[in-house]
DNA sequence: TCAATATGTCTACGACTGTAGATAGCGCGT
DNA sequence: ACGCGCTATCTACAGTCGTAGACATATTGA
């Protein structure tokens, strides 16, 4: 009791990179569970223990928390590393774990579909899912037309998230996990394959 | 000029009806383009040319303005009847037609995805996806698990919607349909079979 | 130790939201 | 033809939003 105050708030020592940090982690969880504009900045700022102000400080505006916390959030790797020819079962598991009720993850997939629809951040997004998880994925997967069968297979990642959590329709909350990702995988198999004959260059699929 | 003035407005003659149906409709554009939080009431009456008040006289707020729009967007078939057997192709197609840039069509997954998000029309959202499409597309997969496999394929079709239109990728904006068609019909093959060797019970599936 | 500076808070503004209540005026039945 | 009632508008309210500017305080270099 001779320095601290023991009351109240801890009284956060002054850190500039600290703060920064914490408004940054607390964003993710914000834009992630209620999308760009259901996300307010007392809401963000409040979960960080700072000031609304703090914002505008570090990023400039909310879009620009935005922009930083989609590089984020899209920054690491999604669906680890997996053999060419089990990639879809890898990716339909994955994706069969994470969408399961009751396990809210912060996943990126999440962010982008409460956020989308925003026009102020749709662009952000798109840059997002382009640089990051589709260059990856396309790595992954090869062959020609890589990226556009990459989207693909991001496009029915992200139409599961949504139906499974975002919405919640029973059918798809109540399935076994372990037959939902042998549909999924069957789903997924068309396009892991080279379509044409064209012969498939093994590239080495460092990260994933 | 004896009867109508001619200026301004066209001074639209009193009645109920069709007031509340022209409100309807540009609610339907309105939410479909902008979600149901994006949609202010005073954009969509004055589109409907209207004041923002009629909203609540004809239905009760704005979230019962937007239930009835969900199902009067989810009312209509979305895929027009096909045969069993060639019911992937026919989804692709139009799937991939309907989204195809430059053809802003009001479709309900449009509506779907940019209002999911918002808590107040979710519950909305799912029922509408349920009680309409959901059941329509397992009448016409049939067999077991007719729902979930239904619903997999609403969610590689959201998904296109999300990717194509709504984040815009350019992988998925500038394929040629025929492809684009070809890929996804691949996809929804798995999911419009019997997996297991149990009998298909033939329904009539007429309207789709 | 003292002051310059980085760090954080407070107050407030203008614009927007959905909606309640009171008021005006057209239409139809009589 | 007239007045009642339905139809539509106007004004306003309480709330939220993002953010600008002025102010306070902790921290750190000299």
């Amino acid at each position: 009791m001779l320095i601290s105050m023991s009351a109240a708030q801890p009284a956060r020592r002054r850190d500039a990179a600290v703060t920064r940090e914490a408004i940054l982690a607390a964003a993710v969880i914000e834009f992630t569970e209620n999308g760009y504009a259901g996300a307010g900045v007392r809401q963000i700022t409040e979960r960080a223990g700072v000031s609304a102000m703090m914002i505008n400080r570090y990023f400039g505006s909310k879009q620009g928390l935005f922009a930083e916390v989609v590089d984020r959030s899209f920054g690491p790797p999604t669906v680890v590393g997996a053999e060419r020819s089990g990639l879809p079962r890898a990716i339909a598991q994955a994706l069969a774990e994470n969408t399961a009720p009751d396990t809210e993850r912060l996943d990126p997939f999440l962010l982008t579909l409460r956020s989308a629809s925003d026009p102020e951040a749709a662009d952000i997004v798109r840059r997002g899912i382009e640089t990051h998880v589709g260059a990856r994925l396309a790595g992954l997967i090869g062959g020609s037309e890589a990226e556009l069968r990459a989207q693909l297979g991001l496009a029915l990642t992200a139409g599961t998230w949504l139906m499974r959590t975002v919405i919640g329709t029973h059918a798809l909350a109540g399935v076994d996990n372990e037959r939902l990702t042998e549909l999924l995988a069957a789903m997924l198999e068309p396009i892991a394959q080279e379509a044409d004959a064209g012969p498939a260059p093994v590239r080495d699929a460092s990260a994933g």
